[in-house]
DNA sequence: TTTTAAATGCTAAAATATTAGCATATTACC
DNA sequence: GGTAATATGCTAATATTTTAGCATTTAAAA
């Protein structure tokens, strides 16, 4: 699947899907409460309706409530999120990437040891699985 | 300067201005070439002079056309950019963003390897520079 | 069971985004 | 200079998105 940040998706249904992907799943209140500028209680519902026909999410009931998710697994969303990022602003380098990333992260060195070491276990040659 | 890929910007708007950032700068021929689902190009010119209207473009001409640049730089939109994707998937962890990237690179061990180095020196500890 | 609070179903108005067309200007070429 | 090709300036129609309101249903509480 492509990904709905960039192509298809209208700003408000861009907006809503992060807000159900970032929590998992959601119901109207919940998204209602992230949205910026947030707008009625019906707005959100109908764009959620129109979420579900286009086939990004589905509900199901809880209690006499809606809750939300997404069809697309969250690991594949990100996946493709990602790769567009990637492409549009660090010239499909990972290193300029991850180096971006780290810089904002403020990471103990203890978390940048690990990241080294996984990154070094990816190598193929790595034997020590 | 927030995150112009999740806020703010129509579809178009925002496939025009990743288009924009990912060639650097673009005359209307350039955009009109990239998009998906082109439109005229008296479309495509009037979403440039809109984008410009609310200051996420400049231009300049070059011969008889318009080029168009962005204001914000490259690097700061991509680190927003980067940071939404990071909070929105990936649970804020840098270790699993890092990972997915890596796992769809297909980077070479010597790659892998300068990459490792690289978080290596980020430590606050690292003295070799 | 009745009442009440809070949810959804449905519909239509209002705002915004998207689009194209015609007039005019600019540059390059003969 | 004259002509052709290719820009932009401006404006308005169309499509889509965004929004809210009223009717109805549902579940919990009294």
């Amino acid at each position: 699947m492509e990904d709905y940040r960039t192509i298809k998706l209208s700003r408000r249904e861009r907006q809503i899907m992060d807000i159900v992907y970032q929590r998992g799943r959601a119901s109207v209140a919940d998204v209602l409460k992230d949205l910026p500028d947030p707008p009625s209680y019906s707005t959100v519902r109908a764009l959620l309706r129109i979420l579900e026909e286009k086939g990004y999410l589905i509900h199901k009931k809880d209690g006499k409530r809606y809750i939300y998710r997404p069809t697309q697994p969250r690991q594949q969303a990100g996946r493709s999120a990602l790769k567009q990022i990637f492409q549009t602003f660090f010239d499909k380098s990972v290193e300029k990437t991850v180096m971006t990333l780290i810089s904002d992260a403020d990471l103990s060195d203890e978390e940048l040891d690990r990241l080294s070491q996984r990154i070094e276990q990816a190598k193929k040659g790595d034997t020590s699985s």
